[in-house]
DNA sequence: GCCATGGCTAGTA
DNA sequence: GCCATGGCTAGTA
């Protein structure tokens, strides 16, 4: 195990992203600590997604949409959110608020 | 120097 | 489509 507190912390945000939904990079940024810190958590998933396990795949872009592009990773993490039941256009774009997940829903029941 | 962002603008339709 | 942002790993010595 490696990594600065704000690293460690958003490893276990990420870990704690449950089946079936997905997070926002700024939101799980936000949730570390650091609102600013969106390109931190692209660093982490880069650095630690396979020494960590990390469910990278859940790991989506503001607009909920997979941030990878086609060729160089879209397709495997299409394949493993529609795996989880997680409906996606063909654009790669899942519904944030029916797939959304922040850490305060974890902790406080869900929301809806 | 790297990075899979995010937010805001210009410029077209 | 541009550019300001933030924090630091990987890899060598």
């Amino acid at each position: 195990m490696k990594g600065s507190p704000l690293t460690r912390q958003i490893i276990e945000i990420i870990n704690s992203i449950p089946y079936g939904k997905v997070s926002t990079y700024g939101n799980i940024a936000a949730a570390a600590g650091n609102p600013r810190a969106a390109r931190q958590v692209v660093r982490v998933l880069h650095t630690f997604s396979e020494s960590e396990d990390l469910p990278w795949w859940r790991v989506v872009n503001r607009e909920g949409r997979i941030a990878l592009k086609r060729g160089f990773g879209f397709e495997e993490q299409f394949d493993l959110l529609i795996s989880e039941g997680i409906e996606l256009t063909s654009a790669g774009c899942a519904n944030l608020d029916r797939y959304g997940w922040d850490v305060d829903d974890g902790i406080s029941g869900n929301k809806e």
